[in-house]
DNA sequence: GCTTTAAAAAGTAACAT
DNA sequence: ATGTTACTTTAGAAAGC
């Protein structure tokens, strides 16, 4: 009997601050900030605190990324509200935040044959030349979980904590239907 | 009417140019790789059943005909490795994998993953070993595999391993940079390979 | 399709010590 | 012969090529 543990490791959101925005004006009060619209069109910019990378957009579209939790999100987004509002950007409503994308780290405590798991489940990908892990697509929530031989897991493309446990437990479903495992305690 | 006889014409022109293109391609590849003729058919008849699923769409031709002839390889048990059929292809590897990836479940090819034991006569004849030293090589796989070890590595770098083993305890040593060579892999994964096979099934090697 | 961001898993690779 | 860094895979958005 062994315990299922989810960690998260990145979650990526979508913001729009429903304000245009001129970037060679943001790039002077953003510290470490990447300009090149050559080669993207979006300032690159990192905080400390909260530690996350933000994609800043002409449209007053953001991408925030390397998040660990909503609240940092929501906290780099008022930082940069905060910031942009001394360089005269005025805001008429508040930020429309929307999670993408949560990425998990996780362990299933108990290690795989990884080509009798390949030949049994349906639907997942094993190419070891390519990637050491099988690759198991969930249709509903969607979400993609990367199983490694050790039992470690990676569960991207869930947008909660809840969808990625779903996620999780259909694949513990799936391997236990299949005779792989033995049994769960969450 | 004329123009629709114009039309069908204009399509199957371009479909045989496409095929006959396609069948090109696949002859210079397999000629390039020195694979028996067989295979190179195989992985025509692939191609064929490709266009008639109508798989090609947005992709290259040259993806999925370099794919076509990796899956024949892998189903003829003549396995190339993804870099192998790079070197002769006009696509890069991302893209020849994808292809794969795209027509091996579009086609339903339920292709188990290259078994190492696959790369054991390549490799041995490369580096002029002996049948008995290539049947103890696959003698070592067998175990392995069937102990569920060496799941997560890849194929080439295990068929190395069990070969340098095999070669030290048949009395005609080949060095682990040689045979990692002929594998295409580095010393450093023959080696990493090498002790984790030789500790999981206690071999004891005298080196 | 590509470009840029972040992060983990395990294997392999490239280059340095 | 190690050690460090970096690339493979997964997902998703942004604007533009």
């Amino acid at each position: 009997m062994s315990k299922v543990k989810l960690r998260i490791e990145n979650i990526v959101a979508s913001v729009d601050l429903f304000t245009s925005l001129d970037l060679e004006k943001v790039i002077e009060i953003c510290p470490n900030s990447k300009y090149n619209p050559e080669e993207f069109p979006g300032i690159i910019c990192r905080f400390d605190e909260p530690k996350v990378a933000l994609l800043v957009f002409s449209s007053g579209k953001l991408v925030v990324t390397g998040a660990k939790s909503v609240e940092d999100i929501e906290g780099a987004v008022s930082k940069l509200v905060g910031m942009l509002s001394k360089i005269g950007a005025k805001f008429q409503r508040a930020p429309q935040i929307d999670i993408q994308n949560m990425v998990f780290s996780g362990d299933i405590g108990m290690e795989f044959n990884l080509d009798a798991v390949a030949l049994a489940l349906p639907n997942c990908e094993y190419e070891p030349e390519q990637f050491p892990g099988v690759i198991y697509r969930v249709k509903d929530p969607r979400a993609v979980i990367l199983l490694f031989s050790s039992g470690k897991i990676v569960c991207s493309g869930a947008k909660s904590e809840h969808d990625a446990w779903e996620a999780v437990k259909k694949l513990l479903h799936e391997l236990e239907k299949y005779g792989l495992t033995e049994s769960w305690e969450f | 009417r004329l123009r629709k006889w114009q039309r069908r014409i204009r399509v199957s022109d371009a479909a045989e140019r496409n095929l006959a293109f396609a069948l090109s391609e696949l002859d210079r590849m397999a000629a390039q790789l020195s694979l028996p003729r067989n295979l190179k058919e195989m992985a025509a008849v692939l191609y064929r059943k490709a266009v008639m699923e109508h798989l090609i769409r947005g992709r290259s031709i040259e993806g999925v005909t370099a794919a076509c002839l990796y899956a024949a390889c892998r189903m003829a048990k003549i396995p190339r490795t993804l870099d192998e059929i790079e070197e002769v292809a006009r696509v890069d590897k991302k893209e020849i994998g994808r292809s794969y990836r795209f027509i091996a479940r579009e086609l339903n090819l339920r292709l188990p993953p290259t078994n190492p034991i696959d790369y054991v006569g390549r490799f041995a004849d490369q580096l002029g070993l002996s049948e008995r030293t290539k049947r103890k090589a696959i003698e070592i796989l067998k175990e392995a595999i069937k102990k569920g070890l060496t799941s997560g590595s890849g194929p080439m770098g295990v068929a190395a391993a069990a070969l340098y083993i095999a070669s030290v305890l048949e009395g005609e040593k080949r060095t682990q940079r040689e045979v990692a060579e002929v594998a295409h892999v580095t010393e450093v994964t023959v080696r990493n390979r090498y002790k984790e096979l030789v500790d999981k099934l206690g071999i004891k090697l005298n080196i």
